[in-house]
DNA sequence: AATAGAAAGTTCTTTTTTGGAACTGACTCA
DNA sequence: TGAGTCAGTTCCAAAAAAGAACTTTCTATT
């Protein structure tokens, strides 16, 4: 299977991993979600070959995830800001973050604590169902197939 | 930077995609998700190569997210189980698929839905606080590192 | 005017990873 | 004896990533 099959993939794991299932394109949105916005930085921050960090963000782009906007003309450069679409990956983000911090202990202790915006408190991210607030765990959910 | 690199870094981000960020990762932790435990009907249902799958195999089983349990001796047969630390993903696999739900749409409109296994309603899943029931969105949360 | 520097890429070569297909070993079953 | 199953391994070609240098279009400095 190539790379651009699992976009037409019925299961949507598969479709989602066709936009963010590669070593560095969560890389990337994390630092857009930290607020860099433009291309050495991320190259500066992240590590990543320049040349495969253009990659990324073309097809973050393209995906329409990331749109990529002027932000000074002579000579025009870019920036790249996250979409609705892109800003929707954060519980992605969150949770794959609290699975890490919980699960894949660094050599050096040095850990992200999440807080709230209004209060400072310290967030403990949880998944639950919209409607009834019950904690949602593979033991108590099945994903169902819906065939239409 | 080297793939096994970014198991040593400070942010969380890049410890978890040095264990599931691949293409291929997420969607065998899926299939076991669903209860496949077996090479072969992973081989066959993904439509990976037999070698790459191997790879992710042992490489999920040496970081702990997969275990290799026998099933038969004569011949020797193992199969793979999710660890309490592969079932701690859930949450990853479950924001990644709704997130695609609603982003990522198919060509063959074919959707995913979790039940609740107890009601059999559709849960909509959310991120929130733990301790407040508080919906945590980019908005109202912000990252602290932690230097210890 | 010449030089240095920044930003955002591109180009080139080498190394790593995949993909694809066939092959192996240890059985079981007819 | 021969076919089939399962869980891999081996080998080669193709694709992707690493690493480093180079380009283009400016602005700022000497």
């Amino acid at each position: 299977m190539k790379w651009d099959d699992l976009k037409s993939e019925p299961c949507p794991v598969a479709r989602g991993l066709s936009v963010i299932g590669d070593r560095w394109t969560m890389l990337v949105l994390r630092d857009c979600f930290l607020g860099v916005r433009r291309f050495e930085q991320m190259q500066e921050r992240l590590g990543i070959t320049r040349h495969v960090l253009a990659d990324r963000l073309r097809k973050l782009e393209s995906d329409g995830v990331l749109r990529r906007e002027a932000y000074q003309e002579r000579p025009l450069r870019h920036e790249y800001r996250l979409t609705d679409k892109g800003k929707a990956l954060y519980p992605v983000l969150v949770t794959l973050t609290a699975w890490a911090e919980e699960h894949v202990p660094p050599e050096k202790k040095s850990s992200m604590t999440l807080l709230s915006r209004d209060t400072g408190e310290v967030l403990e991210p949880v998944l639950t169902d919209a409607k009834t607030g019950q904690r949602i765990t593979h033991r108590n959910a099945v994903a169902r197939r819906n065939i239409e």
